[in-house]
DNA sequence: TAGATTGTTAATCGATTAACAATC
DNA sequence: TAGATTGTTAATCGATTAACAATC
């Protein structure tokens, strides 16, 4: 348990959470290949980032290496995947069927790590009573019936951005531990519940700004010293 | 132009970039509330960040305020309208006319904002034909002769994995300037092809981990000192 | 054992914040 | 003018990197 004590602080920093997963993705493929162990320099070369800051980051939770050898690939998997939550089965919602709830309900790859969608929600009468990725799609007012019956941890928003704030305070007062939002609105939510916002337009915004940052600077001196 | 010179070193921070939508958005709604003026603390104050930072960050880029008065809020706007390329249109092509790809080609934020798909592709001969969001969906192997015929800035990747680093190589083989990627891969580009990555994976095993940090350490002596 | 590589400490780098002179 | 608020410099904070003793 020599962990660095960071982790009494309990804040991670962004930049190792956003790692964990490029992490996590890297080892099932190493692990799929069969590949038994790898050193953080391997790692490093292959995710673009120093093998510093990658022992640094596992720092955080443990020490799951050993000198002179490296990661044995599946045990530190194991591990990530502990660190990750991904060794237990979340229930989620969905909320608003629409273009975006539709994709989100038929994605194949995290019903695969555990993540379950129960039960759909839509305002709209005409979609009521379709089925959708197995789902029958059920009018929004039955939300608090059901999440009473039923232990949910994730609400999934994916309505217009006029309904999103009222759903999550309804998904937050019935007890639902995070909230993953599709709507274009930075939500509000109680501290104890954990918002991840994935925004289409900020992310389509970020890229016209780098395209028209790369292609201004046409003839710099160099492009980086 | 007293623009800090930190425009010279040309790599704008990436907090800096991930800011700029947001303050985009947010100064939207005060237009159409139609809000004169604006000072760095009162945006600070709505947005959940320091006035300082906010002036910082507007300084990478000019001198859009006024001493004593604070941001005249049409301006500004225009001014980060034109930071982040919003001042033109970009044409775009999908390929990938699934789950996702649909959502994306149906969703109307951004074809508000002048990002407008004008043609889409998929391998499947059976959704060749079709419509949908007023493109034909066309087979894969036109798309070298449409962004021959046709001035294309962004090409939006919504293909399966297997699929992604081929389609990436041949929209940037002919000009394509940035890609958006949706396929759960980091894909490999040359230098002068922006590469925005829109991981639904990653986004969730994000919010899994936080969720599991939150609720695992209970009984801290304080939530945060 | 000798070689390799970890986990961690110390040094560096960069980003955020505080402070304030400039000035509307 | 007096009051307010900018743009920017200097101080602080935090994250990344380099270095190395510990050790498999």
């Amino acid at each position: 348990m020599s962990t660095r004590d960071k982790k009494k602080t309990s804040g991670i920093p962004e930049g190792v959470v956003g790692r964990l997963p490029v992490y996590y993705r890297y080892l099932v493929e190493l692990s799929e290949k069969d590949t038994q162990r790898i050193s953080s320099a391997q790692l490093g070369e292959a995710l673009g980032i120093t093998a510093a800051q990658i022992r640094s980051d596992f720092s955080y939770f443990g020490s799951f290496g050993q000198q002179g050898y490296g990661y044995r690939v599946d045990e530190l998997l194991t591990q990530i995947k502990g660190i990750l939550g991904l060794d237990r089965t979340y229930h989620m919602v969905l909320v608003g069927a629409g273009n975006l709830g539709r994709a989100v309900a038929s994605y194949r790859n995290f019903k695969e790590r555990g993540f379950d969608i129960r039960a759909i929600f839509d305002s709209n009468p005409l979609l009521e009573g379709n089925y959708l990725a197995g789902c029958i799609i059920q009018p929004v007012s039955r939300l608090e019936v059901y999440l009473e019956a039923n232990d949910v941890q994730i609400g999934v928003i994916a309505t217009p951005r006029e309904a999103s704030q009222e759903i999550c305070d309804r998904l937050a007062a019935k007890g639902v531990q995070g909230i993953w939002n599709f709507s274009p609105i930075r939500l509000k939510a109680p501290d104890h519940v954990v918002v991840e916002h994935m925004h289409l337009t900020e992310s389509l915004l970020r890229l016209s700004f780098r395209m028209r940052n790369r292609t201004e600077r046409t003839a710099p001196a160099s492009e980086h010293s």
